[in-house]
DNA sequence: CGTCACATTGATGCCTCTCAAAGCTTGTGG
DNA sequence: CCACAAGCTTTGAGAGGCATCAATGTGACG
C-alpha cells in the first residue's frame, strides 16, 4: 500500500473531509481509488426509488473504490462519518503502473485477490448461526500455533465485527469457558484442542 | 475474457463437468483460475457446523477462482449445478501476462475489483437483521429503473444467499406483499415506491 | 404417472436482542 | 490524591423473531 503510494510519487493527492461531507457521488466521473489514512467513511448506494443501501464502512488503512479503477463513473456515494484524511490514487497512474508490469502493480493485484479471500472468509464466519461456534471459529482464525489469542481491540468491537450484541459475546465466552473449550487470563485467550 | 484465453493459446485446458461433480475442493492445490464456457457452477464454503455458504454462482462467460492465482490452495469448493464446460487458465501463465502489461491481464484485474465490490455488498446485506428489510434491500439492488425484479434462480436459492431459511423468505415475501411494499405476478416482483 | 424439487402455510421452541443494573478500569481535572 | 466521568465488562430478566419440523400443493421432467 505504502509502496504503491510512493511509486506514484507526486501523482497522489491528499484530501481532508469533515463529518457529513461527500467525497464522491454515484454517477460522478471516476477519478481513481482511495486510501483512508484517518477517520471513517462509508460507501452507500442509492436505489432508483431513493432508498439507501450501505455497502461498506471503511476503517483507517483500508483502500476503497478499487472497483472504480476500471469504471467510468462511481457506482455509489462516499460520505464521511468522522473527520477523515484520504489519499487519491488516480486511475490512469495505477493502470500505467499495471501496464508497465511493475512489481508494485502486481502487488496491488495480489492485495485485491487477498481481499476477495478475506471477504469470503468473513462471509463464512457470519453464516454460522450459533454464536458460540461463530465466536470459536473467529478465535481459531486469529490464534497462534499454541492456540493463544491476544485481542487487538475490545471484546465489544469483536462483537460488532461478528455481528452480535456485546452481551451475547460475553455470555458465549463464559459458556465456552465453562464447557472447557477455552481459558482466559488477563486478556489472553487460550483455545483447547478438539477433535 | 475470450482475449485472455486466446492470448494464452495452448496453455489452456478444457474440462467437462456433469451435474453434481466437483471441480475442486477447499484445500486442493491451486492450479489456476477458470472460465465458464457453458452450464453453471457454484462456489461454496463449508462451515464447521455443517452449513453451506454459497459464495458465488457462476454464469457462462464469467471467470472464477481468480483469487487462487496468488494462493497455494483453493479456499472453497466448486460444484457443478448444470452440465458445464470450463477452461483452466494456469496461474503461472496468467502472472506472466500481468507482468507483461497485456490488456487482457488488465481486464482480469478489473474483474477482481468488481468481485470485491460484489462481496462487500453481500456482507452489508447480511448485516441487516430484520429479514423483511434484508429481503427488500436485496430486491432493491436487483431491480431495474421501473422497480421490477426478474429472479434468476429459485426463491429457495435466494434465501440461501441471504442467509435465511426458505420458509422465512416465503413468509417475508408474503408480509411485504400484504404491507403493500411489493407486488407479484408469475415470477415477476414489482417494488412499490416509498418515501 | 410417479418422482423430485420448489413453493407455501402452520405450529412450536429456542436463541439472541434488548433493556437494565452493577462492578471494573482508565483517564482527567480539581 | 481524590473524585468523578466515561467506556468496557459482566450478569439478569423478558420478549420477539427466526429456525425447525411438519404437511400440503404445484410444476417439471423422464
Amino acid at each position: 500500500m505504502r509502496a504503491l503510494k510512493e511509486r506514484l510519487g507526486g501523482a497522489v493527492k491528499t484530501i481532508d473531509l469533515k463529518t457529513g461531507e461527500t467525497l464522491f457521488r454515484q454517477g460522478d466521473a471516476a477519478r481513481g481509488m482511495y486510501l483512508l489514512e484517518t477517520g471513517r467513511v462509508r460507501l452507500v448506494r442509492h436505489t432508483p426509488d431513493g432508498h439507501q443501501v450501505p455497502l461498506h464502512t471503511v476503517s483507517p488503512g483500508e483502500s476503497f473504490a478499487e472497483a472504480s479503477l476500471f469504471a467510468s463513473e462511481y457506482h455509489c456515494d462516499c460520505v464521511c462519518l468522522a473527520a477523515a484524511r484520504v489519499t487519491l490514487l488516480p486511475s490512469c497512474e495505477i493502470i500505467g503502473l499495471l501496464r508497465s508490469g511493475d512489481d508494485a502493480g502486481l502487488a496491488l493485484v495480489g492485495r485485491l485477490a487477498a481481499h476477495v479471500r478475506d471477504l469470503r472468509a468473513r462471509a463464512e464466519l457470519r453464516a454460522i448461526r450459533d454464536v458460540r461456534l461463530r465466536l470459536l471459529s473467529a478465535l481459531r482464525m486469529r490464534m497462534d500455533a499454541a492456540g493463544r489469542v491476544r485481542l487487538q481491540g475490545s471484546l465489544k468491537a469483536l462483537a460488532a465485527e461478528l455481528g452480535m450484541a456485546h452481551e451475547t459475546l460475553y455470555r458465549a465466552l463464559a459458556d465456552l469457558q465453562r464447557g472447557g473449550h477455552l481459558g482466559r487470563h488477563d486478556g489472553l485467550i487460550t483455545i483447547r484442542k478438539r477433535d
